[in-house]
Formats: C-alpha cells, structure tokens, sequence
DNA sequence: ATTCTTGATATAATCGATTTTTAATAATAG
DNA sequence: CTATTATTAAAAATCGATTATATCAAGAAT
C-alpha cells in the first residue's frame, strides 16, 4: 500500500495512478494497455507512461512480452493461493519480530488503527458499502501497524507488495465477510497486546485463509 | 538471478546489463547514474536507459528521488542482515514445500546441480578466483534446484530478487569461505534426499549466516 | 570571514517525432 | 473453401530535442 506524499514527478503520479487503478480494478485482469489511451487517461506523454509501466511490470502487476506492448497482470485461483501463502509467511514473521520489540507507541498505534477500522466494520456490517476503498485502506492501516515494529525495513517493503497482489483480489468482491473477519481483527488486537504470538500467528492464518475462500466463493477463478 | 533467454528489446537488454553490473559490482553501491554516461556504456538513448532504471528501482537495485536521477541503492550492514534473514525466511519455506513434492526428476536436478558447484568448490579451494561469477551461478543453481519443486512461482520469483540482493553482498567479498561452506551444502543435498526438512532448514540457516559473518568480517558495512 | 543571493552551467525529466515491429486485411494459389 | 503470402494500418519501441530543475561558482552583504 503506496501513501503518496509530498511533491512528485509527473511520471511518479502516473505510476501512482496505474497502480491504484489496477489494484482497484479500474483496469482489470488482462486488459491490454493501449499507450495511446493512457496517454488521454492520465495525461502524460507516451514515453513518461512507459516509464511508469516498467516500475509495474518488476512489481507484478503488469506484464509485458517484448514488442506486444503491456497487460494488466492476470488473475487466477492458484496465484491468489501463492499471494496469500506469502502474506501469511511474511506476515507472521514479521508479527513475531514486532511482538519482541513492541513498546507503549507500537500499542497506542495498533489501537488506534484497530479503532478505525472497526468504525468502518460496523458500517459494513450495517449495510453501507459505499466507502469500501476507505474500509481497505483502514484494514492495511491495522495490519501494518501490527507489524510496524518488525525492525526490518526489507521485510516491511515487501509485506506492502505481497499486502498490494492480495488486496487486488479482496477489491473484486463486493461484500464483506462479516462479523467473523471482525471478530479475527479484535483477537489479533488482544493477542498483540497479550504478546501472544502463537495465537496471533494462528488467527491472522485462520483469518486470511477466510479471505481466500471468500474470494474464491465468489468468483470461479 | 535472471537467466537471459531468446530475443531481447534493446531495453531488455539495458535492463539486465544494467541489473548484472550492480548486482557483480561494476557499478557500486551509491554511484550516481549519470544519463549520459549511461547512454555511452550500454549504447541507447537516454529515455531507454531510464525505462530500464525505472525496472530497477522497483526492484530495490536502483533508488532515485524526485528530481536528482537515478543512484546504485546504497549498501549495509544491517541491510545485509535484513536480506538473509528473508532469504533464510523463504529459502526454508520453499525448501519444507519442495521437499514435500520433489520427486526423482528433481533429485536427479539437485544431485547435477550440486555436482557442478562442487567441482567449482574444489577449484576454489585449489586457490583458483578466476571464475567467481560462475561459481556464484553454480551456487544460485545448485539452491535454485533444491526449491525448484516447490508450486510457487511467486515464491520462487521473489526468492530470486532476494538471492539477487545477497548476492550483491557476497560479490564483494574476494575469498570463498572455504570447507565449511563446502560441507554444508553436501549436508543440504543428502538432507535433501532424505527429505529431512528439519536438519536441511537447520544447515541452510548456518549456511547462509556463515555467508553474512564473512562479508561482515571482510568489510566494515 | 561567513552567509546569502544571483546567474550560469550541467543534468534530469518529459516531450513528440521517427523507426521498427506486430497485427489485421486483402489477394493469390491450391 | 482453405491456406499462404503480400500489403497496409496500427501500435510499440526507441530516439533525440525541449523543458524543467538542481548544482555550482561568483559577487554582494553582513
């Protein structure tokens, strides 16, 4: 998850936008990408949006396949798999090294992160999803203060990526899977304050695997 | 580590030159990427030279920042530490994966692989640095093979860049650090056959914190 | 002597044009 | 009618020029 701040290139902002757009699914799964059209998208010359194209494609969400232009990245059932088993992988470790190191800010912050998102759960929950971009940013928001303290910046880099592939997943789906995923984010908060790793490893395992089968429940991918 | 194949856009083909002479040291760390310079060494424009920096920065190789161009990313200590303990982290992930689905076609690619790196051992233990780069492709095929099995391509790929980024440091060092290294990765073949994931996550964390102990003690970081 | 301001130079970022390649379409042969 | 070849149009990749920004040096002010 990118947070965008300060002044930027005109072919930063457009790496920006592509990113988001393809995360968010204003471009979707295979989708050539015309240059001309993205030239009038997002207002910038061919070769800046090149540029911006190229930092995709190492970061996987774009393809390319030399002289056949550009593609938003595939979906598919089996890489959601792949996306999520990393998220579980790096996310756990990263639990655990921030658990170790954890101090009375650390605390403060995941509460506060938890506070929002639960707001945004209880709208969700109430039927109103129409700030749902909101509600996962929220949700990165907890997720990575959990992991805040880790102490390796390598390790929160790539969590944000791995964090980014699955989100493009969980945007597809319209719905939100309900009092359970709360419920995984109130244990993850206790857990965390309790310094308890092996439960926490075990509920945001339990917890992300519910947001692969929700995903794929609701898409046959 | 990229492993160059077929036909290749001139901007392809920047981007490994480029990514092959950071990651083997030509270009050191922190340089400034001065275009024109560039533009001479690698013989394109300047626009496709940035397409390939922009590939690179990413991929965390390359960092620039608003308008001051393009830097060889800066190297250190505590940064080497962080990537060997994500490739100790995924390494040993893959393997446990591996070692689960490996049959006898990925046996008998470990048992070559390891063939051809212990004949490079042997040289390098005879005294003989004339060919470091090959005996670093050796050892990238040889732990490349032992997770081939794994089902991931997303992991595989991200195992990768990480083993890139190691690489980079190891690069640095001028000595090979001997039978130890030499033994350990017998231990991880025959482990390997014997599908004991315990022992070979065990010698593989020892392996590869052996590695970061040497370049720590061969350079000031 | 030090700091600030201004102007010149060097360099980065972006642009649009040109060249190269691919894809689509039309014509021809079997 | 189908397959192959040739032609044309569209688009991708690369180029070099232009615009924007950073850096450096010299002069002025304190």
């Amino acid at each position: 998850m990118h947070i965008v701040s300060g002044e930027m290139t005109v072919g930063e902002g457009v790496y920006e936008a592509l990113r988001h757009d393809i995360i968010f699914g204003q471009l979707s799964p295979s989708d050539k990408l015309k240059l001309d059209n993205l030239k009038s998208a997002y207002n910038a010359s061919v070769a800046t949006i090149r540029e911006a194209l190229n930092r995709l494609v190492t970061e996987g969400f774009v393809v390319t396949e030399g002289q056949r232009g550009f593609f938003v990245a595939p979906i598919s059932g089996p890489e959601l798999r792949e996306i999520a088993d990393l998220r579980i992988l790096l996310e756990c470790h990263a639990l655990r090294l921030s658990f170790e190191a954890g101090d009375t800010e650390w605390e403060a912050e995941i509460i506060a992160a938890h506070h929002k998102l639960s707001r945004m759960e209880q709208r969700m929950q109430s039927g109103d999803h129409s700030e749902k971009e909101t509600w996962k940013r929220y949700d990165w928001g907890f997720h990575q203060a959990l992991i805040s303290a880790c102490g390796s910046r390598e390790l929160l880099t790539l969590h944000g990526t791995i964090f980014d592939k699955y989100l493009r997943y969980q945007m597809r789906t319209l719905t939100f899977r309900g009092e359970a995923a709360a419920a995984e984010h109130r244990a993850l908060l206790n857990y965390a304050m309790e310094r308890d790793i092996e439960n926490a490893q075990a509920v945001l395992r339990v917890h992300i695997e519910g947001g692969v089968e929700h995903s794929l429940a609701q898409e046959n991918l």
